[in-house]
DNA sequence: GCCAACGTTGGC
DNA sequence: GCCAACGTTGGC
């Protein structure tokens, strides 16, 4: 059992998108570091999902990782903005899981917040120009952020 | 919308 | 293999 936070734009796919659908795969993951995190996650995994290039950036709920990664899909498709013309079938280069809903906050926990947080002064999160999607969360900090959140 | 920070690409 | 140019991310 393993913890990740995974940013997206709300505006491309919020929170209220994965709780209106349910499930979602998670596609588009285009940078080696983000991938190799999709794959070392397993299924049941916790999920913070966080929303970025919003006015208050932060963690907005959570989510769960509802399958192991497989082959993404938007690769092999030359109508994709995702299209990678240097993925061969036989060795695919990126991966997705499905992602599940499971709470929304009450309120944002947000960046500025979080870089208060001791627990998270060595995060790649709380670092300047950080760009990775998907990064690891400690189960120290999965369990502040738990302690702190009020779960709708 | 701006732009710093970063990852990737490709010429040499 | 270096590194300039380019594209993208994401806070502000």
């Amino acid at each position: 059992m393993a913890y990740w936070l995974m940013k997206t734009e709300p505006e491309a796919f919020s929170l209220d998108d994965l709780a209106a659908r349910g499930k979602e795969p998670w596609d588009g993951i285009r940078n080696y570091q983000a991938r190799n995190f999709l794959r070392s996650m397993q299924f049941g995994d916790g999920i913070f999902l966080y929303h970025s290039r919003v006015p208050v950036p932060g963690i907005v709920g959570l989510a769960e990782v509802r399958s192991s990664a497989h082959p993404d899909p938007t690769q092999f498709d030359p109508r994709s903005k995702y299209f990678d013309p240097n993925s061969r079938p036989e060795q695919p280069r990126w991966d997705l899981v499905d992602v599940g809903f499971r709470a929304r906050f009450a309120k944002v926990i947000s960046l500025e917040e979080l870089r208060q947080w001791p627990v998270f002064a060595d995060s790649p999160l709380v670092r300047k120009g950080n760009r990775l999607s998907i990064l690891p969360i400690s189960e120290t900090q999965w369990a502040a952020v738990l302690e702190h959140a009020e779960l709708v």
